[in-house]
DNA sequence: ATGAAAGCGCTAACAT
DNA sequence: ATGTTAGCGCTTTCAT
């Protein structure tokens, strides 16, 4: 059995309130304090969370629900928030929920048996019905990147519309005036938003906007970029407004041989790893992953201790 | 506070040991089991599983160490593992150890901490001191993807030498003679795995074997194929033989003009996702996500339930 | 500054 | 089949 504070009581001749003083930052004789720590590294003692969790109610875990940890957007939040969270001594338990609401309410429940102390959430859908059990205990939730309709959850995500209208009016002020746009199931928040704000910038300058949706993947985007390039040979410009569609939107691209020049433009979004590799000179919409993951971390921490349910809408840079 | 036991006793004027009873599947009168399942149903009773765990020894959860989240085939192997482990009612917790043996060692601290009933490991490097503390302690270690020095440690790997063997002969034997292996790290016992079977398919078969370094990244596969291809303009093959350096590659090859045809060969490593739709007509070699994480999963129970430190080699598919 | 004792939510004998 | 009791490893009064 592992190494328990008694057996340092043990090894000191010190009483069990005494070693947890120690670990809990309360004054302890010196001579007292360097048998305590030599008592820990001779039996290496590692302290038992959930017993304390059990006294305390901090279990000093924290859930994340991610819809697909094969979705490089969404693992790059968790590093961040697995950065921001580490630091305070705070463990994660990640589930990947398959982009499946009765999954992520599985999970959800998984996780207050695990007694987490908050819960940061990225929204497989608007709804936050998977959500409730957690609400209704009022376990603190923040939902990162999609919104919900919940008044009771905090929700940490960027300007699309406005990132996605800004993109699109660069691209038709530099004289592109017919462009496609590779989006995904507007279903989906972020899509949906992006879409509105293409169309918005459209719809205000005079331009021509094709939108083709495809699955949210590299190949959706693949396809869907394939097909407006065929359709329409005169496209000046192509946008994928996520992720993994703006690889395959890219790879389109160099398929059919097109270059990127004044005669043609290329938006992509936040792959910033991989895509100036594969374009060089295209524009990206980057999401601010860093601050996302550590506004979502601090957001969570203030509502665990006793902080109000905030809403913050973060800015894109585009580059 | 959260509903315990307790109030499902007092809401069913049964007592702790009885409703305990029927969650552990001991037989209770059906009168009571209908009037237990009434009060869960109205309190949202949901099991406090450290409580469990302090008693029964055993947390159900289990910890994982890997040491990119960002790295798209160790996220693969996760979503794995995440699938086998949930239906046991398993949950993860997951470090992402920066490929840094510190972060490493600290991290297996903080999952005893969290009383993990095992850890699963895709270790940084070849050793396996990060780990001691928790093999001292006889708390069951798998290691997934690389090798350890240790014992007491039970490693599921793939046979890497024999797969990049067989995907170099196949190159050779299709008449392209002369080859560049585009590499990481020869530290990581991987890399420098697959960098022999090379050479030993090479020298058997008379092949100019061309072996180039890079970073473990898109950007250092692209860098490496990049200097190769320019520096052997008569080169007829590319081997590149991890997953973000085959993305690099293939992108250099693009860039460079080359087709995939009988006078040129391609060979990339896992990316089954993207590659294909990048370079179609290419070769690569697939390791067995999906068995990889299911025998670490298997694997890691058996030794939790007392079983023996195993050690078992996968095959990779060529296609 | 340290000790004694109780209790967090649960399970495991043991008794009934 | 159900109740009684004790205890998992820790923290937290309350004494000393």
């Amino acid at each position: 059995m592992a190494v328990t504070i008694k057996d340092l009581a043990r090894e000191t001749g010190l009483t069990a309130a005494t070693i947890s003083a120690y670990f809990n930052g309360a004054s302890v004789r010196p001579y007292n304090r360097e048998k305590i720590e030599r008592a820990i590294d001779k039996l290496g003692y590692i302290r038992n969370d959930y017993a304390r969790a059990l006294r305390t109610h901090r279990s000093m875990t924290i859930g994340v629900l991610i819809p697909e940890l094969s979705n490089m957007f969404f693992t790059g939040l968790v590093t961040e928030i697995e950065e921001a969270l580490r630091l305070k001594r705070y463990g994660l338990i990640i589930c990947d929920c398959r982009s499946d609401p009765s999954r992520e309410r599985e999970a959800v429940k998984f996780l207050q048996s695990k007694t987490v102390d908050g819960i940061i959430v990225m929204p497989a859908t608007d709804s936050a019905s998977s959500l409730m059990s957690a609400v209704d205990k009022r376990l603190p939730v923040v939902a990162l990147d999609n919104y919900t309709e919940s008044r009771s959850i905090s929700h940490v995500v960027v300007n699309n519309r406005n990132a996605a209208k800004q993109a699109t009016e660069q691209m038709l002020a530099q004289g592109h005036r017919k462009i496609a746009v590779i989006h995904g199931d507007e279903k989906l928040f972020t899509s949906r938003e992006r879409l509105a704000g293409c169309r918005n910038a459209a719809a205000q300058a005079d331009g021509v906007l094709i939108a083709e949706q495809g699955g949210n993947s590299v190949r959706g985007g693949y396809e869907a970029a394939k097909k407006a390039l065929c359709e329409h040979p005169d496209l000046q410009g192509l946008f994928a407004t996520n992720y993994e569609m703006s690889i395959g939107a890219a790879v389109a691209l160099k398929e059919c041989g097109k270059q990127i020049d004044e005669n043609f433009a290329f938006t992509g979004f936040d792959c910033a790893k991989i895509l100036p590799v594969l374009c060089p000179g295209m524009h990206m919409v980057l999401q601010p992953a860093h601050e996302l993951g550590a506004v979502a971390a601090e957001t969570l921490l203030a509502m665990i201790d006793g902080g109000p349910v905030r809403n913050i809408i973060l800015n894109c840079r585009i580059i």
